[in-house]
RNA sequence: CGGGGCGUGGCGCAGCCUGGUAGCGCGCACGGUUCGGGACCGUGAGGCCGGAGGUUCGAAUCCUCUCGCCCCGACCA
């Protein structure tokens, strides 16, 4: 056992660089482009299709929770951003603003903003829409009886961030922003609660991506919720990643807004609010948990296409009898149904060395690739490649029964995807005690390249803000006090027990999860 | 927004210090040999050297400004 590492088809490996295996995973398996606009991007179809895909699973749970669709403008007047406090204050050191609707020649050729063409009020790019949303629902409620009002928007919203990457923090991004009202506060909590569901069980069981749930502390709240709650999950560089919020906004935006009802008494009361959202940076999410050092592995309910079938023709005798048959076989494998949903078949007919489009469609992460070739008509079989098994292991089945069994397969290759991200994560949580123990846990060796390190450390904290900060001198945050998710993790029984706080020592009811966050 | 790095054919890079108008690998096109495999040989296409000013007889190379990307930090629903 010696010589050199087998190639991989990204460079540099997650070990070397993570950051850049990161960029050339989303480059190489062909997602998403870099746009003429700073921090911007353009997503390409293989990573548009997972959005898609993405969206298809959320809009089928938010319709079932009982939540319709509806689109609300893109631009935001600059007055009713200001109507509340703490949201302004979050949100102001980001927008894009809207001050003129015509350009005219300018004094040195091209066009500018026509100065007599300003508008009275400017108008901002919506970093979210609470606000705009807000101050419809104060029109459509009027009674108890409007209650509850559940809305979506499928949208894109603009924060001009300081530091973008794909997919993870881009200054335009797509999400979903559902909108509340409810007559109750236990309602609007509840609510809160469903949502966060919603998102936990789409990780898991379309991502399968493994997630903490719970809240966040203060520290980490939405600007304007009175709580915000969030699904964390592991990256493959230890780090943690928020991909999903749900915040419980009180009464804050009810009174910001006007949203008003008269109750069954006949007394006029605030709504109740809540709003929850996924962005395109589940996708990023989606790269960092299951991508190797050959590209992307997808899951097989969120990918574009199930299975990619190539031919190998080596003369033109055989060519007729290979394309007919990888004709019948893409014809019997789409009119199978999988996870609800008919296969999808990518059927490869370039002009392309087989090498070539083999290692293409791994780095693109298909699930199955199946090449059909002369020597597999004769012995009427072929090999089936996995995307989550080294790259020269086949099964070998009967042509006939392959529509018949990818299904079992894909399964499998569902549930072997959480469960190894799970194990991963499992591996990498642990229970700390004081905080030199978590400050070396977070501490890389080799501080000039740092190494991946790290992980989720859950620990006693009083609940102090103070304490909290303490934290920030060696880069780890507290992301969420678990309430959900973490059970499988060896540490796990110790989050409930009574301690104390590692900073300060004063008393603490359960452990939160420390970890350093993207 | 502060510190650092980098922008040269589709991708990865060399050339820049010591100015003289562009080179390598991969990819691409064509021909041939191979052929269940990340092949090989030959021929060829493709670059206003991120952009704008400036210095100079002459700028990818020097100076100024600007745009973008990456890393670290601050910030981040």
């Amino acid at each position: 056992m010696s010589g050199p590492p087998p190639r991989t088809a990204i460079e540099p490996t997650r070990a070397e660089d993570y950051a850049e295996w990161y960029q050339q995973v989303v480059r190489q398996a062909d997602l998403a482009d870099h746009a003429p606009v700073r921090g911007c991007m353009i997503i390409k179809p293989w990573g548009y299709a997972l959005w898609e895909n993405t969206q298809r699973a959320l809009d089928g749970m938010f319709k079932a929770t009982g939540h319709r669709n509806a689109y609300f403008p893109l631009f935001i007047p600059l007055s009713f951003l200001e109507k509340e406090a703490e949201h302004v204050e979050g949100f102001a050191k980001e927008c894009a603003v809207v001050t003129h609707h015509r350009l005219v020649a300018g004094p040195e050729g091209g066009l500018v903003p026509d100065p007599e063409a300003r508008l009275a009020e400017p108008l901002v790019v919506r970093p979210t829409s609470e606000t705009i949303i807000g101050a419809a629902f104060a029109q459509w409620v009027q009674s108890y009886r409007d209650l509850p009002l559940l809305i979506n928007q499928w949208a894109n919203v603009v924060r001009w961030e300081m530091r973008t990457r794909l997919f993870l923090r881009t200054a335009e991004f797509l999400w979903q922003e559902g909108h509340t009202a409810h007559a109750t506060e236990a309602e609007a909590r509840e609510e809160t609660a469903r949502m966060l569901d919603v998102y936990r069980t789409f990780a898991e069981q379309w991502m399968a991506m493994p997630v903490v749930a719970g809240p966040k502390t203060d520290a980490e709240r939405f600007p304007g919720a009175v709580e915000t709650h969030a699904i964390e999950a592991m990256m493959q560089d230890r780090k943690a990643l928020q991909a999903g919020t749900s915040h419980f906004l009180g009464q804050n935006f009810a009174r910001a807004s006007g949203i008003r009802f008269q109750a069954a008494d006949g007394s006029e009361q605030y709504a109740w609010t809540t709003s929850w959202g996924v962005s395109t940076r589940l996708l990023g999410a989606l790269v960092m948990t299951h991508g190797d050092d050959d590209g992307l592995v997808l899951p097989p309910r969120l990918a574009p296409a199930h299975v990619a079938v190539w031919p190998v023709l080596r003369d033109d005798a055989d060519r007729a009898r290979v394309l007919e048959a990888i004709e019948v076989l893409a014809r019997a494998l789409r009119a199978t149904r999988w996870a609800d949903r008919t296969l999808e078949v990518e059927v490869d007919l370039r002009d392309v060395r087989g090498p070539d489009k083999q290692w293409e469609w791994i780095r693109k992460g298909v699930p199955l690739r199946i090449e059909v070739g002369p020597r597999d008509l004769q012995s009427g079989t072929v090999g089936v490649a996995r995307r989550d098994r080294p790259h020269r292991e086949r099964l070998v089945w009967p042509l006939h029964e392959v529509a018949a069994r990818v299904g079992e397969v894909l399964s499998d290759m569902q549930t072997q995807l959480l469960q190894k991200a799970l194990a991963f994560r499992d591996a990498y949580t642990v229970a700390l005690d004081d905080a030199g123990e978590l400050e070396a846990f977070f501490t890389p060796r080799d501080a000039q390249r740092p190494e991946i390190h790290g992980g989720f450390a859950l620990a006693h904290w009083c609940g102090g803000s103070a304490c909290e900060q303490r934290a920030h001198a060696f880069k780890a945050s507290i992301r969420v006090v678990p309430v959900h998710g973490i059970a499988a993790a060896r540490a796990a029984e110790r989050i409930e027990e009574r301690g104390r706080c590692v900073f300060c020592g004063g008393p603490s009811p359960r452990r939160v999860l420390f970890a350093k966050a993207y």
